[in-house]
DNA sequence: GATTGATCCGATACTTAGTCTCATTAGAGT
DNA sequence: ACTCTAATGAGACTAAGTATCGGATCAATC
């Protein structure tokens, strides 16, 4: 449900809008991950009247509060995941687009590791896992 | 030098031609990552003929060869790094972009991990660092 | 060194993602 | 209900990237 979505936006002090409250069902309707295209698309199939910059302002507000993040998809294309605000990592299937969320498992030593090796300080990191959810590999 | 790209370019197969000389330099006078408007810029600047076209194509070839790799920069921006071909992360420096590579330390104890979660089955993997190098640390 | 054919080229048009501006609307606190 | 500001949609605009195509050029062969 998109009300999780809205809490969130409420908490933050933004107005509680019509476009954001009909993009909001939009994002949680899909599953996986999904490009600002896409809700154009479903925005436009559904003949809500909004705007094509409205979509993309509230994506920004979204991942700003973290409730969203973008993920860059090995073709290039820029996606988002619906997500839980506190640091983790996406599991994403190349051949579904389901996500899991992992939390940190282990990186904090890696990235260390790297810090101790190059000389950098280490202020952020990302990464992505490309592979095949359950479903998939057994549908196959 | 742009000798080493170029080796590596006749050595697959491909055709050395002007513009991909030409190009290799641009890229071999870089330091740290630079995007394809980047190259494109600094072409125009120096009148060298080369079409946009020819950069992105040649992008794409380097990158299809690992010789370089896109990383995709936390402003959204796709920049590229020149690289080794086998398989390693990048640390990126976020105030002046200077690039260092590691390889796998402890990665794949991740991913096992993250497998063993998640039911995923991981096929590839993205980690990318952002920090600051160690000649930004001390400038500052 | 000339011939030749596939590869590669630049020009140009086109598509798509994303940003900006601005006049109008509508949310939320009073 | 009133008000003031945040947010909206329309549309122009920019920038990234792709597709097409006739002409140039590389490199293998003779
Ligand atoms: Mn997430
Ligand atoms: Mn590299
Ligand atoms: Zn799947
Ligand atoms: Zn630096």
């Amino acid at each position: 449900m998109s009300d999780e979505l809205l809490r969130a936006l409420d908490q933050a002090g933004v107005r509680l809008t019509g476009p954001r409250r009909e993009i909001a069902a939009l994002i949680a309707k899909r599953n996986g991950h999904f490009t600002a295209a896409d809700l154009i698309a479903d925005a436009s199939k559904r003949r809500l009247g909004v705007g094509r910059a409205t979509i993309f302002r509230l994506l920004d507000l979204l991942a700003e509060q973290g409730l969203v993040e973008r993920v860059d998809l090995p073709d290039g294309r820029h996606a988002y995941v619906p997500c839980e605000p506190s640091h983790h990592h996406h599991l994403v299937c190349v051949s579904c687009g389901a996500i899991a969320e992992v939390d940190d498992c282990g990186i904090d030593a890696v990235t260390a590791e790297a810090s101790r090796r190059s000389g950098f300080s280490i202020e952020s990191h990302r990464l992505e896992l490309f592979g095949r959810c359950p479903n998939c590999r057994s549908a196959n």
